[in-house]
DNA sequence: TGTACATCAGTGAACGCGCGTTCACTGATGTAC
DNA sequence: TGTACATCAGTGAACGCGCGTTCACTGATGTAC
């Protein structure tokens, strides 16, 4: 091993993601993340200017892998598509709790501009679209239904990760799961 | 002043209302609210064995506050009256962020038992049971129609609060509050 | 092709912070006789 | 009614912790001439 690590900015944010896994955002600390790199938790400070934008960096990383599992959308109706989008957010939050904290509210909140780079946001943003092509959802509506979609996943995922509904089982919950996206579907829906 | 303090396992939570209220869970510590009564931070552990039970009782008086926020409900149509328990959670925690991070998400998630005495839940139970009644929920429904409510009014509370809608004014929110509460609803109705 | 030298990417030690909690204590209170 | 004494409810100092961050530094790299 070279005196120069090879990407030590990369292999900072991989011990990130780690730490982030089990812990959720307050495990991330910089001292314990150069430890596992194996390099002083000064030199950290060679590639980011202080924890807020390690954090930041794997932030982005988590939402890049959320992006991923959430690619896979199964094209069948719109309302199908829409159901998968919203289950995928909760599945993603129940099977990987720390980086789903972390990714979301570990830090700033998104801007405008920022939201539209988000990969839940333009899988809902997409699913809903074919929504109101489809005339299930009226176009005066589209807006509301984004934030309804959206505070539902958030909320169930919530309510299961750290409250009412934590003590149930992850079988227990899916049920619970899929009626609120269920409902979630059926109140946006033109009637 | 005597020696001897008043109440003061009383004024610890009074304080602890105080410092949560503004800067949430993480801003209670001992020694800043044994401060801010004038007595030694030492002096706490003769009321509270650890900062967690501290914690827990500021926890319950918030709750009790909320209750008393959300116990004028108009006692109209039972559709107004989920409507009404809907928004007023979601305007508790909006008006008082702090307070509502504290009491829901700042400590252990409650027990099928303590549910029972959590008074907004207690609120979202007896709406339902008259939507029950009235016919307009399908008594099959009302376990999930629980969760499906809560999640929505949950999530766009943290949405609203550390999400991506947090850049709004309250006033630029509320429409948002108001469509999200309807579609909880219209999601949940017997069809 | 060699070499001087600027820059880059690390090191290890240290600072200061506020925290929860424990220790040994003391002054005030209340109760049994 | 007085008094001895147990108990209660405080005090102030201290410990140990891990943190983010800064300091002065040094070895490795790359580039101009």
């Amino acid at each position: 091993m070279a005196y120069h690590h090879g990407d030590l900015a990369k292999a900072l944010v991989e011990a990130g993601l780690d730490v982030t896994r089990s812990g959720g955002p307050a495990a991330l600390t910089v001292r314990d993340v150069a430890r596992r790199v194996g390099v002083s938790a000064n030199a950290t400070y060679r590639h980011y200017p202080d924890r807020a934008a390690l954090l930041h960096a794997v932030s982005g990383a988590i939402q890049q892998r959320m992006a991923d599992v959430m690619a896979d959308i199964p094209q069948t109706s719109p309302t199908e598509r829409l159901r998968a989008v919203g289950l995928g957010y909760i599945a993603f939050a129940l099977t990987e709790p720390g980086w789903f904290t972390t990714c979301f509210f570990g830090e700033h909140s998104p801007g405008p501009d920022e939201l539209a780079q988000i990969p839940p946001y333009r899988a809902l943003s997409t699913a809903l679209d074919a929504m109101v092509d489809a005339g299930l959802v009226a176009p005066d509506d589209r807006d509301g239904a984004t934030w309804s979609c959206w505070s539902m996943v958030h909320g169930f995922a919530e309510l299961a990760l750290r409250g009412p509904l934590s003590r149930l089982t992850g079988e227990q919950q899916w049920p619970y799961a899929e009626k609120a996206v269920d409902a979630a579907i059926a109140g946006i829906v033109r009637r």
